[in-house]
RNA sequence: GCCCGGGUGGCGAAAUGGCAGACGCAAGGGACUUAAAAUCCCUUGGCCGAAAGGCCGUGCGGGUUCGAGUCCCGCCUCGGGCACCA
């Protein structure tokens, strides 16, 4: 029977919010260790919590328990990412402002944490769209403004007339995927010189304790690459070009421009004018994506000039082409074909000279070869090996004042200006005198203005420009008119320094106040999941450093440590496939769109129950027709797959504590992994197994087993063992194996005739990071006045650990043969000569000559014979 | 195409180069019960064998080692990310 859980959980969730256990008090004392413990805040969805947020919560929450008990400073709060573009499209259909949409959202997600016993200090709980957060939103904002990091630019940006608002270029892919369409526009944006911070981000993540795909992510992004710009003549004009192959400049046979580059109408002929202005308004047409996508094909315009290379004085022809991207590098390329697999296309494409420069290795064709070899056809050059070539042709080239070395960046800057209502308002103005002119700090916060309608205006302006009188102000340095900035930040903004105000939540003369700032950062640990692992990461760290230049946070990096948790998916599913006729299409001839592959028919997909499966070579067959394949999968939760779990649900049926142990129990916290019922149901069990080692479900009373005798060693070992292998698990965050541990010690505990209370004590301790709930009743129970949150953590004996006596198996040749029972301290000599007359491992000796023994303390004997 | 991760029983998974499959689920058997649920006990990688026991087994093929799930080389496959970045 499941044990009372709806009331414990109830009791002790009160208890903790009356006495404010988890609080971290301003001023701690700050000579002991501190650790900040963070969770990626969440977006207060509609939809409430799903069972992906308590995974990375718990686990957390399982080191703040710990680390309190050790006496350690800690921080863990929690928040509300609460911009965002949900709520405003609610808004416009409701006509309800966001604001309280959002309340309302935050607080059934209140509801629903403080339902899972998280050791949150919620006297520091903070949401982005809090007019005081908002203030220093604005206030950092100004900073970058005043460092010159922040700009205008009219910009050819991604609007999606569905939503009416302009994306980023990283969100378009994820709008278009929900069935919203996207094109370009030129708009007046807001952008962020990210890009002069490229090489510090960059550098910087050596030094973080991050997952290295994450780091490679960040590195790919930023996209750092060496080369040289080099200038071609062409007539009276110079076209520079950016290389990381300056050494192949002898086998550059063309030269291509963006269609966008300024110069295309400068330097196309008469004859070429009418083509190469057709194909520029095609590629202004097309997206970055769709010119990506969909260039399977190159395609191109010869201008009709030619420009000179500047190492032989050739005319080469200059052609626009969109594999020439405007955005990267100086938007114009020296092309390269016999070395480059995209110019080698075009010119084979269009027929352009291909010439070889560099000599590969023997048997490898020079055609499309883009390796590093042996220079040739490179005048004085030739026989040098591409790292040295490089070398000497950009000193060359510098020395004739034709070029120089150069680094790029795939980074660009970020576009962070929206045409939303639902943002922090820029705090700027401007005014006809003066240009853009900041809003003075002590105006701050610029506050939303009240609104009925929350469209953008039919012409395309932001909403705000509808709010006419909120529009109109004054300049504060002129005095005269002047208009607001009508664009809204995006929802990086508020995620970018949330981890900040944290530490001093409501203080109004700073951000933070230094020594807080000092002694809390940076995060030790980061938990969220790896959809975030480039953008609002290295959002985050850009602002991170920029407040650093600025004196207000002293550490380069924010996030010292990250971990990444797998994504839940939905319970395994078993899916069959059935014809017109009913009858069953083994899966290996159904396409991804259903339909069967050989006939092109039409089939239906079923879901198998897992009782009429059965498992053959690779997969799952049907048990009446094992010619049959299924296809067996866990997918991604989704409404419409109808797969979702409500942790609603879980915790009324089982319980918090069965779903948070259920959730670290599944698998490696990093590891994706399908739900299971049956599974929230295994440690249910568990839960009620620790529950009856206490009570007498009959009668509600103490157990009779209950006793104050003397644990026995075997009793205290069982103990010890338990409390070491969940301490170090714990510190590993390998929090399946630390329950696998308690769980072995209650299946023995259970077996005992009588339960020494001297055990119970320790073990409720080392499962209440877990299970806070059921810990906490127990404890109580066990006589208990004080919450168990600041008890010391238990600690473990090695002495009792200690076996007198050791099982050692001996192999023959590398196979297990047999096993000797010996002292654990006994002397190698005798536990060869032990192992030698082991019984089972008679035959396999007998007339042979041994040739080597080998022992491994405490592990292994190892016996090597002839033959 | 490139860069990361994974691949171990029917399932989720364990295993500092040293007893493969801990722990949990499922399945089968038993106890308790008028019965069921709940609970408790036992069995459970495959093959051969009455048993004792033996052989095989961590995606595939090689290698290093007394010994490889673990290390090295080459593949297959699934998942994620990036993708005309010159």
């Amino acid at each position: 029977m499941a044990y009372p859980h709806s009331e414990i959980e109830a009791k002790w969730q009160a208890h903790w919010k009356q006495h404010k256990t988890f609080r971290t008090p301003d001023n701690v004392d700050q000579s002991r260790p501190k650790f900040y413990v963070l969770d990626m805040f969440p977006y207060p969805s509609g939809d409430g919590l799903h069972v992906g947020h308590p995974e990375g919560y718990t686990a957390t929450d399982i080191l703040a328990r710990y680390y309190r008990m050790k006496g350690v400073n800690v921080l863990h709060p929690m928040g509300w990412d609460s911009f965002g573009l949900p709520a405003e499209q609610y808004a416009i259909k409701t006509g309800k402002h966001p604001r309280i949409i959002t309340a309302s959202n935050i607080d059934t997600f209140r509801r629903q944490l403080q339902m899972l016993g998280f050791s949150y200090d919620w006297d520091r709980e903070i949401a982005t769209t809090d007019e005081a957060y908002v203030r220093w939103t604005q206030w950092i904002f100004l900073q970058l403004f005043k460092r010159g990091l922040a700009y205008e630019s009219e910009m050819p940006v991604n609007w999606s007339p569905d939503l009416c608002a302009v994306l980023a270029n990283e969100e378009v892919e994820e709008w278009r995927a929900k069935g919203f369409t996207v094109e370009r526009r030129p708009m007046r944006q807001w952008v962020l010189k990210i890009t002069q911070y490229a090489e510090r981000l960059l550098a910087d993540l050596d030094g973080l304790d991050w997952p290295e795909n994450i780091k490679e992510m960040q590195r790919n992004w930023i996209g750092r690459s060496e080369g040289a710009e080099v200038d071609f003549a062409l007539g009276t004009e110079t076209v520079r070009v950016f290389t990381t192959r300056p050494d192949t400049l002898f086998g550059a046979t063309y030269m291509v421009l963006a269609p966008e580059h300024p110069l295309v109408d400068k330097i196309t002929t008469a004859e070429q004018r009418a083509a190469v202005q057709a194909y520029r308004v095609a590629a202004a047409g097309k997206s970055d994506l769709e010119r990506t996508e969909l260039a399977k094909e190159k395609t191109g315009v010869f201008t009709g000039a030619y420009a000179v290379n500047p190492v032989n004085n050739q005319p080469i022809p200059v052609w626009v082409a969109d594999y020439v991207l405007w955005g990267y590098g100086t938007g114009a390329i020296m092309a390269v074909p016999a070395h480059d697999t995209r110019d080698f296309e075009f010119a084979t494409k269009f027929n352009l000279p291909i010439v070889q420069v560099v000599e590969p290795p023997a048997g490898v064709d020079w055609r499309g070869y883009v390796d590093d070899g042996i220079a040739v056809n490179s005048g004085p050059y030739n026989g040098l090996p591409t790292a040295e070539f490089k070398k000497q042709i950009t000193a060359w080239l510098a020395q004739q004042g034709k070029g120089a070395a150069k680094v790029n960046y795939k980074l660009r800057d970020w576009l962070f200006s929206r045409q939303r209502f639902w943002g922090e308002p820029f705090p700027l103005l401007h005014c006809a005198n003066c240009g853009v002119v900041p809003v003075p700090e002590d105006q701050l916060p610029v506050r939303l203005p009240e609104m009925k309608d929350y469209r953008p205006t039919p012409d395309g302006q932001p909403p705000l420009a509808r709010a006419t009188d909120w529009v109109q102000t004054t300049c504060p340095t002129c005095g005269g008119p002047a208009r607001r900035e009508t664009n809204t930040m995006p929802q990086w903004a508020g995620s970018c320094w949330y981890y900040l105000r944290y530490l001093d939540p409501r203080n109004e003369q700073a951000l933070v106040a230094p020594d807080k700032e000092k002694y809390w950062l940076p995060v030790d640990l980061y938990v969220g999941g790896a959809e975030h692992a480039v953008l609002h990461l290295l959002y985050a760290r850009f602002w991170h450093k920029v407040l650093y230049d600025c004196g207000v946070v002293s550490t380069k990096e924010p996030f010292q440590r990250l971990v990444n948790q797998g994504m839940i998916l939905g319970e395994m599913e078993y899916t069959g496939y059935r014809d017109a006729a009913g009858a069953w299409v083994s899966a290996e001839f159904a396409d991804d769109n259903n339909t069967d592959r050989r006939t092109r028919a039409k089939l239906t997909a079923v879901r198998v129950p897992e009782a009429e499966l059965q498992k053959k070579g690779e997969g799952f067959v049907l048990l009446a027709q094992p010619e049959i394949r299924v296809v067996a999968r866990a997918h991604k939760m989704s409404k419409s797959r109808g797969n979702v779990i409500n942790p609603d649900d879980i915790v009324k049926e089982y319980g918090a504590d069965s779903l948070r142990l259920y959730e670290m129990f599944m698998g490696p916290l990093t590891q994706v992994k399908p739900w299971s019922m049956k599974g929230v149901e295994g440690v249910s069990r568990f839960l009620s197994r620790v529950y009856r080692l206490f009570v007498d479900e009959e009668t509600g009373a103490p157990s009779p087993k209950l006793s104050a005798a003397e644990p026995t060693r075997a009793q205290l070992r069982a103990l010890h063992a338990a409390i070491k292998k969940v301490s170090h698990d714990i510190e590993k965050m390998e929090y399946n194996t630390a329950i696998s541990a308690m769980m072995i010690f209650v299946n023995e505990a259970q077996g005992w005739p009588e339960l020494p209370r001297a055990l119970l004590g320790p073990f409720v301790l080392i499962l209440s990071p877990f299970a806070p709930h059921l810990a906490e009743e127990m404890w109580s129970r066990l006589g208990h006045a004080e919450s168990l949150a600041y008890e010391p953590w238990p600690a473990w004996d090695e002495d009792i650990l200690r076996e007198d006596e050791i099982e050692v198996p001996v192999q023959v040749n590398g196979k297990l043969r047999g096993r000797i029972r010996v002292a654990a301290d006994a002397p190698e000599a005798d536990i060869i000569a032990a192992a030698l007359a082991c019984p089972e491992a008679a035959s396999f000796l007998a007339g042979k000559e041994i040739k080597k023994k080998i022992y491994i303390p405490r592990r292994m004997v190892n016996l090597v014979v002839a033959g």
